[in-house]
RNA sequence: GGCCUGGUGGCAGAGUGGUCAUGUAGCGGCCUGCAAAGCCGCGUACGCCGGUUCGAUUCCGACCCAGGCCU
C-alpha cells in the first residue's frame, strides 16, 4: 500500500428515493468485504416501515444496516448525531478489517459527514419553545429584525420567511453568546478515509416517476394505512414530531382523521414523494466528485460494480 | 333544429379595454444539530375567424366545442 495514502477506504453510494439504492447496496455486500450503514433520517426510526421502504426484516438479517431502527418516531435525530454514529460505526467495521459503504439519500447526511460540521451548541427544546412563541407573538419580520442586529452575516443569506434557520441562528446565539456566521467560519475536520463516491442520478425523470406512483401503490397495498393507524394511536403521537412529518406520513393524516378520501392521500404522496426526490437530485448534482450513474441505464450496476472493484483493487 | 350558459397556462380557478390574479402540479436552485424538513426563483394562458378601437382575453358578429333546456 502506498504510504502517503494509508488511509482506509470507504465508499458512498447516494441517490434519490426509488433509484435502487438499496438493491444495489446489498448486491454489492453479498461479494465484497464490505459492511453498510443507513444514511437515512426516516429509516432511523423504529415502526415506520411500509412509509420509508425500509429493508423487509430478512433482508435487514442478511445484509445488516448500521442506525436503521435506532430511534422511537416521537424522538428527535439530527445530523450532528448522525454524524457522530457514523463516525463510530465506520471505525468499527475498519476494525473489523472491513469497507464502510454508507447508502442512503440524505444529503445532509452526507455533506455533515464528508465536510464536517461547525462546533455549534446543540438544540434547545426550551429555546426552541420560546423563538416559536416569539415567532407567533411577533412575527418573523421582528425575528428576522433580531438576527439582523445580532448577527447580521446571517440575517443577509437568511430569508425573512425561513423561519426555521433564522430560529436556529437565534438558538445558537441565546445558547453561545456568539454569532453563528462567526462559529461556522471556522475550519471544520473532514473525513480522514478514502472515500469513493458513487451517486445515482437518474438522466430521464420519467421512469423515476413511474417507479415512485408503482412504489407508492405498493405501499398502500402492503398495510401502509395500517402502519399510520398505529403511529397515530401511541400516546407520544404528534404530527409536528419530525418524523411525522416524513413523506408518505404527512400526506396520510387528513385521510385518517377522514378529511380527505383515500385517492387524495395517495396523488399527494405521489407528489410529495417526486418533491423530495427532486431536492435529493439537487443535492447529487452538487456532489462534483462523484462518480454518477443513470439507474435507468441496463448497464449500471455493472457499471458501479466495476467502479468498486477497481476502487477496492487499488487499495490492495 | 331553436333557446340558454360557458369555453382562461398541465389542472383548479378569479379578473380586466392598455405592468401583476392566485392555488396546485412541474422545472431550476439554496441548504451547518427538525433535512423525507424548511426556503427562494421560473409560465405573452385567455376556443377559432373577423369587426370596433390608438390598443381586445375583456366590446360586437359569425363559427366550432361542451353542458343544460325546448321542439
Amino acid at each position: 500500500m502506498n504510504k502517503e495514502d494509508a488511509r482506509a477506504p470507504i465508499i458512498f453510494l447516494m441517490g434519490p428515493t426509488a433509484s435502487g439504492k438499496t438493491a444495489l447496496a446489498c448486491e454489492l455486500a453479498s461479494h465484497h468485504p464490505i459492511e453498510l450503514i443507513s444514511v437515512d433520517s426516516a429509516l432511523v426510526y423504529r415502526g415506520m416501515d411500509i412509509g420509508t421502504a425500509k429493508p423487509d426484516a430478512q433482508m435487514l438479517e442478511r445484509f445488516p444496516h448500521r442506525l436503521v431502527n435506532i430511534r422511537d418516531p416521537q424522538e428527535i435525530y439530527s445530523a450532528a448525531d448522525f454524524r457522530a454514529d457514523a463516525l463510530r460505526e465506520i471505525e468499527r467495521i475498519i476494525g473489523r478489517g472491513r469497507i464502510p459503504l454508507l447508502v442512503g439519500g440524505t444529503g445532509l447526511y452526507f455533506r455533515a459527514l464528508d465536510r464536517g460540521l461547525s462546533a455549534l451548541p446543540e438544540a434547545d427544546a426550551e429555546v426552541r419553545a420560546d423563538l416559536a412563541r416569539e415567532a407567533v407573538q411577533a412575527g418573523k419580520e421582528s425575528l428576522h429584525a433580531r438576527l439582523a442586529a445580532l448577527d447580521p452575516v446571517t440575517a443577509m443569506r437568511l430569508n425573512v420567511n425561513d423561519i426555521q434557520r433564522v430560529q436556529r441562528a437565534l438558538e445558537v446565539i441565546a445558547l453561545s453568546g456568539r454569532p453563528l456566521s462567526e462559529m461556522q467560519g471556522a475550519p471544520k475536520t473532514r473525513l480522514p478515509y478514502k472515500i469513493l463516491k458513487l451517486a445515482l442520478l437518474p438522466t430521464d425523470r420519467a421512469p423515476l416517476h413511474a417507479r415512485i406512483a408503482n412504489r407508492v401503490d405498493a405501499m398502500l397495498e402492503a398495510g401502509l394505512v395500517a402502519e399510520l393507524g398505529q403511529l397515530r394511536e401511541r400516546p407520544s403521537w404528534s404530527p409536528d414530531l419530525p418524523s411525522m412529518r416524513a413523506v408518505g406520513y404527512r400526506q396520510g393524516w387528513p385521510y385518517l382523521e377522514g378529511s380527505c378520501s383515500l385517492d387524495d392521500f395517495r396523488i399527494k404522496a405521489i407528489h410529495a414523494t417526486r418533491q423530495l426526490a427532486k431536492r435529493q437530485i439537487t443535492w447529487l448534482r452538487s456532489e462534483l466528485d462523484a462518480l454518477t450513474f443513470d439507474p435507468d441505464a441496463a448497464s449500471a450496476a455493472d457499471k458501479v460494480e466495476f467502479a468498486v472493484d477497481r476502487f477496492l483493487d487499488l487499495q490492495n
